[in-house]
DNA sequence: GGTAAAACCACCCATACGGGTGAGCAAAGC
DNA sequence: GCTTTGCTCACCCGTATGGGTGGTTTTACC
């Protein structure tokens, strides 16, 4: 599983390179960076992102609103509008178009990595790709041994109140092969039930 | 149980009032209204209040922090500041009391709920005595059957992981009688198992 | 005085769960 | 070619869990 892929919609390039940089440090990595939303219809397209953070003032483009219009008409992707403090009157626009989140510049770099999180979070909708990697990353940076795919999948399973039989239907193996997985999750966990799991994947989002 | 007892303190009886009919329409209860410092002591002692709201600015009277750190040094309690966006500076001197939230001044009825609630939940220290409250008044108001207090007792160590056995012991009962409680916690949550318990009381927390 | 709810306990039984051990197979990396 | 890692499966065993049924006692209310 690779990590959460944002798109970053900027047509200042410092500015852009800045949060390209501070993100690909954490857990998420940038697909790509658009200047213009021709650019940015094209990249929605060539790099599947699983979320896209906007600048909603783009100087040398139509409204960046536009694009987030274009981005819930075409794609179920959330996004987070970037605006300043002074640009009141365009965020009452953008509250419109019902965005996964807000952040106000300046910010700093806790601040941006905190709302991307709150904002994927939320928007917890079908198709929330996104959801699943952020915590899988968030959960295996705390964690001397990491999960593997299928052990996340697992306790992702486990965590929704599954039973061992339940999940061997689903997954199309056998119960013994279930416990055996949950043998090695309980060890990197450092679990003894299936409870204590649910616990620690919660912990580890809150941080 | 019952519902969680909030002090009012603040010396300007319209918004006192109004507040406390909004509370007391929903899961608190108000203890009492103070407007000065020593009608905060005395009722403080008197009532008993699980949480305070508490006006910065008292116009009549010593600072309204002051009364805060009184709060501190004889009780245990969370307290959330009342402030106007205004008031900047005092805003700071405020933040060295850690205060368990703020609301902020004008707010409408859902921010003072949510902000109460958010407040009292973080305010998870040794003697929260209000959090298993607002739990509980949260869960049997989406209810058909309440649970009783034992029960919701139960649930509260069901939600921590215990097993029947640790319950039973804690709780200087048998094995077979925690069984039964849980049976009845399982038919009033319409739940199978202990995680499932969890995630209806996780669910209700969130409404 | 009767009724209902709450808290307590017992017994039975089938299934679920967690721990221990061992093992086959395929893909990736050295 | 060998090793490691991940995924798969099997068997055993003891305890935990959930469901069913029935019982006592105390308290509160009508």
């Amino acid at each position: 599983m690779s990590k959460i892929k944002i798109l970053i919609v900027e047509d200042e390039p410092v500015i852009a390179e800045n949060i390209s940089l501070y993100l690909d440090n954490n857990d998420f990595e940038v697909s790509g960076i658009a200047y213009d939303s021709e650019d940015a219809m094209q990249q929605l397209k060539e790099n599947t992102p699983d979320a896209v953070l906007l600048d909603i003032n783009l100087e040398s483009d139509t409204d960046g609103i536009d694009i987030a219009r274009y981005i819930q008409e075409h794609y179920q992707l959330p996004f987070i509008f970037l605006t300043s403090y002074s640009d009141r009157i365009t965020l009452e626009r953008a509250k419109q178009v019902k965005p996964s989140g807000y952040i106000v510049k300046p910010f700093n770099e806790r601040t941006l990595l905190a709302s991307l999180e709150i904002a994927i979070s939320n928007h917890a909708e079908e198709a929330n790709h996104a959801l699943p990697k952020l915590v899988m990353e968030k959960v295996n940076r705390q964690l001397h041994s990491p999960l593997s795919e299928r052990e996340f999948e697992l306790s992702q399973m486990i965590y929704e109140g599954k039973t061992n039989t339940q999940i061997a239907e689903t997954l199309f193996i056998t119960v013994n092969t279930v416990k055996t997985h949950l043998k090695s999750i309980y060890l990197k966990l450092d679990a003894g039930t299936r409870i204590e799991v649910i616990r620690k994947l919660q912990q580890a989002m809150l941080r």
